[in-house]
DNA sequence: TTTTTTGTGAAATGTTCGTTTCAGTAAATT
DNA sequence: AATTTACTGAAACGAACATTTCACAAAAAA
């Protein structure tokens, strides 16, 4: 009996995602993703929520982008370091994309929002968690076939790698040239190669 | 004639400087201003402008906090990679006091409003390459005296330093444990050392 | 065709925003 | 005491904000 959804919700939460992204939380109107959607106001509330509830939606979107990302890198099934340089690699590509500078929207949200909203503060808070969990199976993985030196626990090491990671989205916004991104790369690795 | 200026311009303008900080541009309302300077609404414009040229005022105020912390490493004379090494550990403290987590206000400024402000845009293009040239510098003079490797141009090394040094000023909004945060400083060190 | 639900359009709500205005008070110089 | 300037207080401005409302159109199922 109902008439079913007109519009695609995941390209919606795409668009929205995008003018989120690039103009911020606050930065953003409702009257700009009413543009950017191509939806109605009132579409938006009855779909989505609140302006919070779809932000939250987008931001969740982001952090399966960036999962894919790691899928993709992890698919390869290249040793540990070459698995942690392809992903530099994938950011880097994302990078020279990124004609806008929007850098990446999960530290966005940190400096902009992460201190005033607990709900936004737990998903980063446990984003965090995830990003250092990821980099810490790969040190081990490293460590025992070899690739990664043994010196020090993976967990340390995996910090200097999100610590490295983070710096490198940040460089990433005010950085469009190739050879220098990829000299940060190289130098990152080396520290923690065998 | 003149009745004399009654408050203290650079007291208000750490205070206007520390809610900019917090709050970031879009999230600080004018009332924020008000309370947390004790000044009258009107006595703001008067004497300040704007919202946005006070902002600029509270950013270059922060930019000279930053060049203290450069000068006072310094001013140590150590060599080269000790000087770095204490760059990172000033900020480490820094990290320690900033309960709030409110990380650094030029990357929150960049990652706000770096690319919807032109004023704004060019303030944090010049520190980008102020923070480069700084660091520039050092690894040349360690190139010099044998404290930094000289495989690759000091250029280089100073991007990755201020790579590590951006990542780090995020890693510090998240972690305040000593340990890890001195051992991820440790493995940047290590990467330029000779 | 009738019913049911989804989406549309546009207007309206009430709040908050940055900024201005202005009459008045406070203090320093002449 | 007269003059000049610095600051205060409170109100007011229009614009922008997120959100709601509601009558209506569109489409699918009965």
């Amino acid at each position: 009996m109902p008439r079913t959804e007109v519009f695609d919700r995941e390209e919606v939460l795409e668009k929205a995602k995008n003018i989120f992204w690039f103009k911020g939380y606050n930065g953003t109107s409702m009257q700009d993703l009413v543009d950017a959607t191509g939806l109605n106001r009132s579409s938006i509330y009855n779909s989505f929520g609140n302006k919070m509830e779809l932000y939250l939606q987008t931001l969740k979107k982001y952090q399966g982008d960036i999962s894919d990302l790691f899928d993709k890198a992890n698919k390869q099934e290249r040793n540990a370091i070459e698995t942690i340089g392809l992903i530099f690699l994938y950011v880097l590509e994302d990078i020279l994309e990124d004609t806008e500078e929007k850098g990446c929207m999960l530290i966005n949200c940190r400096t902009e929002m992460g201190n005033h909203d607990n709900q936004l503060h737990e998903l980063l808070e446990a984003d965090q968690e995830r990003l250092l969990g990821i980099f810490q199976n790969l040190v081990s993985q490293g460590q025992a076939e070899g690739s990664i030196l043994t010196g020090e626990k993976s967990e340390l090491l995996a910090y200097y790698l999100v610590n490295a990671f983070q710096g490198f989205r940040i460089s990433g916004m005010n950085i469009k040239d190739t050879v220098i991104l990829k000299s940060i790369i190289q130098n990152i690795l080396k520290t923690i190669a065998r």
